[in-house]
Order: structure tokens, then sequence, then C-alpha cells
DNA sequence: CCGAGCAACCCAAACGTTTGCGCTTGATTA
DNA sequence: TAATCAAGCGCAAACGTTTGGGTTGCTCGG
């Protein structure tokens, strides 16, 4: 059990404190402290470390960036936390990072772009060593500005021509719902259509009409509303979707929680989720497999992504040679839209 | 290893570097930089301060916590960031830290001991002011360690006994969704309780297993069964209490994910939610409402739990005297106990 | 006209680390 | 035996900021 000696009478343990201790010049701490002790004879070192972790020594973060430059941080810019796909491939990158001895930060920026400027501004002052941003939205001015700035980043989720990305093939995802729902028979169908800033929403949206298109089925404007991310903007576009003079058979959800808001508006129109109007959601989180009807989605690798793009950052930090990756989306059919029709 | 070697012509903009293109010294900069420019000529002030901006100038945290050893950062711990219920808590917390000019640093400990020591050591030695605790759990000796160093933390959404926590009552939450199931006429109920050491988890499945041992229906041990906290804990759960002899009317899970992973074990029992088998979640999600069957739920006050919990903190930090809060929930009846019994 | 008072600014010492360099040892080698 | 050498350690200079205390000039009341 680590237990500090002295906890009130001593201030903070530093190298100079543990360096009075041991009766060495305070340098000699460092370099026993250090991953490599070179210099420094092994049973020093060894005395050093046990005596360092006695007084419960923690190294000053602070003090070792200003000193070395490096944080061994990485920045992370999501949109929101809340939207559990985010919130995975957060997990992702946090995992990886931590695996590699790098720690992450985190901000939502809510798709703001204000909040995007004053969280980057925030991160940079902070000298992380790189950044994977999820919130990437086309039209949008702070890619240049942090290009000037020198500092490494990768792109995920969402992609941007000309800029490292670690995505799904959305597009292809988008054509895989169709597909599915063509299949079934479908013929006039409805879109979720998220927010078409975001590579995301617009190639997933992209992938899909083209598909319809081609089949014979192209969807009209008035079918696909735009929205947000989230639970309540799929409930209010499905409303405004079902309102329409010809109803659709079928309705196809950005991401899962926009489904979900999808279904909660279907059911409360007094339709039956599946049998008397299929939906289909995208990411395919754990809860879609256990909602009271089986929500259909395209699954998306969501953790891995997250760990590829610190593999990317990291290797751009090493100087080495990197390139964007697009991971393939699967179907996973359930009763959302294979109910009895 | 190449050493401080920069590759842009221009090297870091810092306080010399303003200093030098004004002709003043460097220390006026600081004082011109600051919140309030004591000692300096307002023309001077403006003119440093458009400079700065110019040049790009960004305070360098690492030098600033060096020299005052504040860092306006609050760390945050929280079990997982993918439970949406932590995600929210950890957005409010996040925003009435920005509103405070402070920040906020988050980790994932997943409830797992290990991590919990070190993610904790990290934030310590980043220097945060304050930390905020989501993850904490009864029989852990992490809390004592973190009192003897002096950094003041509050603990959110679990409490433990002794320590300044913001929570709802859980215990009242518990008895608000038994009573809600006796009303309805159920007399034999299984609980998918969480995890005991989480005072959550501990708390709402005493004050539901109460509430029904005081109506005279006690709860036997074989139809509560300890999980996590996500969906397919819930569903895993759900289905041991489904394979007992006599099958219970009811379900109350510990929050809104298990109840869902519980929602799929019913419906892939071949049981219709609400009608033959009645589910109460805890948490009101976004998403409970909109489910295709409506799931009831106790609402608790998350987004409200984040922010005072950093209210509290920061009184903390200036000295204040402060107190734990219980925030109290509120049942709300949905379709999946409602539904036609 | 002279010192006091003051505004505006400069100086330098920290904060805790890392790290190139130089100084002792004791041992090895020519 | 003396020159060489490496291991083990001390010394001091940074990194960029804040801040208490000078040091200038200048104004102004007595």
């Amino acid at each position: 059990m680590p237990v500090s000696k002295h906890p009130s009478r001593t201030g903070p343990v530093t190298l100079a404190s543990i360096a009075a201790h041991a009766g060495v010049h305070l340098s000699t701490v460092s370099r026993a402290l250090s991953a490599q002790p070179d210099g420094v004879g092994p049973e020093t070192v060894e005395r050093i470390r046990t005596l360092a972790h006695e007084l419960g020594y923690r190294r000053d973060a602070a003090a070792h960036t200003l000193r070395t430059g490096r944080t061994r941080m990485i920045g992370v810019l999501v949109p929101r936390l809340t939207d559990v796909a985010l919130a995975t491939i957060y997990e992702g990158i946090d995992q990886a990072a931590t695996r590699a001895g790098y720690n992450t930060v985190v901000a939502n920026t809510r798709d703001d772009v204000e909040l995007q400027r004053s969280c980057l501004d925030l991160l940079l002052s902070r000298r992380v060593d790189g950044l994977i941003l999820g919130d990437s939205r086309t039209g949008s001015n702070l890619i240049p500005e942090l290009q000037r700035t020198q500092v490494p980043f990768v792109l995920v989720m969402r992609r941007l021509p000309g800029q490292i990305s670690i995505t799904t093939d959305d597009v292809e995802g988008g054509r895989l719902a169709a597909e599915h729902l063509l299949e079934l028979g479908h013929k006039r169908v409805g879109v979720v259509a998220g927010d078409p800033s975001a590579s995301t929403g617009a190639e997933r949206t992209r992938g899909f009409r083209d598909t319809f298109a081609k089949a014979g089925f192209p969807i009209p404007d008035e079918y696909v509303i735009d929205s947000d991310f989230h639970v309540r903007g799929g409930r209010r576009a499905a409303e405004r979707i079902l309102r329409l003079p010809v109803r659709p058979s079928a309705i196809f959800a950005i991401n899962d929680f926009t489904a979900i808001g999808v279904m909660g508006a279907v059911r409360d129109a007094g339709l039956q989720v599946g049998s008397e109007m299929a939906v289909v959601g995208y990411n395919d989180l754990d809860l879609a497999e256990q909602l009271p009807v089986g929500l259909t989605s395209v699954r998306s690798p969501l953790t891995e992504m997250g760990e590829l793009s610190v593999h990317t950052l990291l290797d751009m930090l090493q100087g080495k040679k990197v390139r964007s990756r697009r991971l393939r989306p699967v179907l996973m059919a359930r009763a959302s839209t294979l109910n009895s029709r």
C-alpha cells in the first residue's frame, strides 16, 4: 500500500524533495524516474523509485510539458457524447490512446461553429500533440486554420475532401439499406436525412436515393427531410413524412436514435412498426436488436473506427505516411422490416 | 533523437515575442493580456491586445499552470460514456463548467478499480483543481487516498456515506416504481438490480423491494438478479428471471438500457411487452418515450445533477460550506406498464 | 521650487521538469 | 606506471508564465 509519510507537513512532493530525502541531486532523481535511466546506478535507481513511491510522487504534467513541449495528450472533438455512436467511437479512441501511453481530452461541440472554434482553441492552448475530429462539416473554415498550426489531425466518422479520415463507406451503407427495402417490395419510401453538412447524413442519403432511383423509383424531395441526429429530431421529421398525402411504406433513418424517434411517431400515428411501416436505422447500436420491435440497421464498426483513428494519428506523429480508410458496413435485418408484409 | 527543431519559420508566439514586436517588456504584455490590466496604460493595453490577436497568441496552459498552480480544469470520472445517463450528466457538467470558465477532462473507468486508480492518478498529475466522481462504489479505498491529496471533490449520481454528493433519491425512485406496479395489481415481480456496489443499484432495488414487502408481497431473492448497467446485462438478467418456475408479471430494471435488454428478452420469450409483461426502467432517457412500446420510467434530472455538482465543487473551491443534495425523481407511466392488463 | 504621489513600465525570481555537459571516481589498458 | 575510459553523478540552463518589487518620469499641492 502506498502511504504518504507526512501528508500535511511536507508540501507537494517534487523531484527536489525526493532528492533531499535520498541525498542525491535532483537531476539524478529525474533520470532514475525516467523510462530509460541512463547514467544512474541500478541500486540508486531502485532506491529512488521506492522512495518516490512511498512519498506518493506524481510527475507534474505542467512542468513536464513546459520542458519537453509534448503532452502525450490527444484532443478529441465530437458533436455530442450523448449520441451513443460518438460515445462508442470515443471509447475506442480512449482505449487505443491509453494503450499507447497517451491520454485524451474530449469536448462536445454540438455542431456549433462557435463552440468548435473555442473548443479547438482550448485544446491547442493545452498543447495537445494531435487531434481527432468527429464533428467536421462541409463549409467550415476551421480546417485551414487548424492546418496552419502544424498540429496533426485526423477526421473520424465524417469525411472532408482532401483530409485524412477514418470512416465507414456511408454511400455503400445507404445502398445496402435501399436494396434491402427494394427486395422487400417497397416502392415509395421516406428518408430522415440527418444534417446535410455532415458527410454521414449526405452520403447515406445519397447512396440510398441513388439506389432507389436506379431501381426506377426515384424518391421525391418532399419525402426526404433533413434533421439532426437525435431522437426528437427523428420524431419531428417522421411526423412530417407521415403527414404527406401519399404515405410511404418504409422510412430510412440516418441513425438508430432518429430511427427510434421515427418508431415513436409511427406508433402514435396508429401504425405497427414493421408490418405497417418498415423502419431502417444506422450504426446498429447494442439496443437496436433488443427493442420491442427489433430494428433493422446498418452496422458500422464504431469502436474499430476510433482505434484506427488513433493509430493513424500516432503514425502521423512519427512522420509516417498515412492514408484514409473507409470501413465496410453490413446490414442487419430484423423485425422492423421483416415482419409479415 | 533530434531535439527542439522547429519546422516552421516563425517559432511559437509567446509573451516574449509579442514584447519584442511591441517594444515593451514581457511582463507588461502579461499584464496587458490579463483580465484586469492594472498598471498598464489603456492605449498600450489596446495595442498589445490587437498585436497578440494578429500574431495568433495563445497562452501556454502548461506554463500558466506551473506558475499559478491552478489549471481551471475539473476532472470527471464516469463508468462509461456510452451509458447515455452518464453522458447526459457529463454534458451538464461540461456546460456549467464552461460557463464558469473552467474546462473538464473526463475518463471512463468502467467500474474497474485498477482503471479508477490510474485515471485518478492521471487527473491529479494534470493538477485538476477539483474532481467530480460519477463512479464511486462501496468498498473502494480510493476515497481516503483522494482525501489525503487535499484536492476537493464531489460525488454525482452515486452516493457514499460521509461524502458530499449530488444524486437523486434512489430509494424514493424505487418506491415510485413499486407503488405504480402495486396499483396496477402486480403481486409477483422480478428485479434487474444492477451493481449492488453502486448506490444507484442498491438503493433503487431496496426502495422497490421494501415497498413490495410492506404491501404484503415480499420479493424472493431469486427474483432479484444483479447485473451491470447495459443493454446486454439487462437481457441476460431478464432471461434468468423468465426461466423461473413461476413467472412474474412485471420486471423492474435498474435503468433504461437494462430495461431495453429486458424488453428484448421478453419479446424473444414470445411475450408482449406491456400486456403480458410489464417493464419499468429508470432515468427516462429521451428514447424511452419513443420506443415501439413506450417505456415507463422513473425520471431523474440528469443534466441538473451535472450542473449542480459543478456549482457545489466551485463553492468548495472558494472555501464555502456545501451540502449534499438529493433531487426528487418522478414516475413517467407509459405503455410498457399501462397496456391492457 | 521641492518633495510627495502616482501612473506606467521594467526587472527578476520563481513554478517543476528535462538534458547537455562537466566533474569525480575507480578500474582497465598500453 | 601513467594514460584512458566509462560509469555515476552534480551543475545549470532552459521552457513560458505570473507577480512582488523596483525605477523612471510626470503632475501637483504647499
